[in-house]
DNA sequence: CACGCATACTCGTATAGACGAGTGGGCAAG
DNA sequence: CTTGCCCACTCGTCTATACGAGTATGCGTG
């Protein structure tokens, strides 16, 4: 029944190569190849203990190293399997263009339409609070802010975790301060309250998740994170807004127009 | 002798949390609140497996899942180590900007001689190619195109790889082809050659590293990559040059400015 | 003093076994 | 036929043991 030799092969015992990342090295192969497809499930690992002739423990070692990389994704009870990946949300450059600002909704639930999925944005909270370091250093050297954090899913998958920080001299007792900001969001409310907007100046940065974040975007291990630190700055040349978002690295591309000169 | 109960503290036996996970959150704590530091040695597996009274494999199994964090980092008949933050280097948006191109020095030794590291750039490789169905898109449907690979180096640390696409009509015979391109680099030759540049596109992405780049970047494990693809285009709309870029995550900070019209 | 080796300590790899817990299919009872 | 349980199969956790290989230290020999 086992057809599993014409996929995997055998192992080379001259090699010095260890045995669990030949072993990973052949899986990894097989899925590079396409003989296993995107959430298709893998050999058990009891099928691959009985094929390659070594111990259990062997065999997961061999999967952990693939779970690392990414590539599969284990379920109790189930099996494991080569990780789909999502669909992947392309951010571009001129997304918080004054141009996109006009329609009531927000960018994200047009995009996520468009794209014929199911937007949801949860977990709300708006609060002040002291800032932290480096938050007021960003702002110009603000003590307290105030805070709005949200969650965005697709499809029910979370996706994004994101909090923007605004000094309380502008947006205490404003709209920006409700749950509710408004059509086109806190940055057309920051430009009806006279904050006419310049720029932007977006940090990123790309690392492993911490627990808290793997659990808030429900990641699977060895998917990274995207990090992205956007600061708003009026023609004043005044820091208005801190925005701090956290992304599944495998469900987004950001895309950037620079100019040559 | 051991102080480890005065910093880790016990196992909580109803707690349904698996016993390395346990142990990990508790290096992890201890990490995070700085009583292990940057580069220092945490606890030999034998200290712990004393300590808690568990089973070596449990112990490696909690220093797994810290490894996989990209917190901790394990030296073959040294130890385990809190991995040291390398030296960041900021990218910014402006740094293909035509008035950074004047002097003759790249802009990475450029900015790396100002930092005060060490810079150096590698395993060049020029040469003409078939070009894959992404690059040949990228670049309008061409069949072939010169391939310029390079690494580079901080202080002997890899954290680059970049390779750059031309057309052959536009790069063969030129200095382009040739592995020095010359003061102000590739694109300096590029404008020289008729080829104003208008403006450049960058798409950025995260990811697990594949094997290949592990051992191109020297990647400790829970490192992920940034990758970034340029695609420059002269005046006439013409894309004449993709840039393919991989890059160890934790030593690098992209910075883009936007325009909020 | 300098060199080299023995040794103890480190992590790396691998085996064998045990029990637990989630999943799904089949079978038996109603 | 439907319901519910049991069982087989899956991965998760943990123990105990063994040997290998890289590193550092100190001691003894030359």
């Amino acid at each position: 029944m086992t057809s599993l030799p014409s996929v995997l092969g055998d192992l080379d015992p001259t090699s010095d190569r260890a045995v669990f990342r030949q072993i990973a090295d052949q899986l990894r192969e097989a899925i590079d190849r396409g003989r296993f497809k995107e959430g298709e499930k893998l050999p058990s690992e009891a099928e691959l203990v009985e094929h390659y002739g070594v111990s259990r423990m062997t065999v997961r070692n061999s999967f952990s190293v693939l779970t690392g990389e990414g590539l599969v994704h284990a379920e109790h009870g189930k099996g494991v399997f080569v990780r789909p990946r999502p669909p992947v949300r392309r951010l571009a450059s001129d997304r918080f263009a004054r141009r996109h600002r006009e329609q009531g909704k927000s960018a994200f639930i047009v995009e996520a339409d468009a794209a014929g999925s199911h937007p949801q944005v949860d977990s709300l909270e708006v609060k002040e609070e002291k800032a932290s370091q480096d938050i007021s250093t960003r702002l110009g050297s603000v003590r307290r802010v105030l805070a709005r954090r949200r969650r965005y899913l697709l499809d029910g998958k979370p996706v994004e975790f994101a909090t923007s920080y605004l000094p309380l001299d502008i947006a205490r007792g404003t709209q920006i301060a409700e749950p509710n900001p408004g059509p086109g969001g806190i940055y057309a409310r920051l430009e009806e309250l006279g904050h006419h907007l310049d720029h932007f100046e977006e940090e990123i940065r790309a690392r492993m998740p911490s627990p808290v974040e793997v659990r808030t975007l429900q990641l699977a291990s060895g998917v990274p994170v995207i990090h992205l630190i956007r600061t708003a700055y009026d023609t004043e040349k005044r820091a208005v807004e801190v925005c701090d978002t956290v992304m599944a690295a495998d469900a987004y591309v950001l895309s950037y127009q620079l100019p040559a000169n």
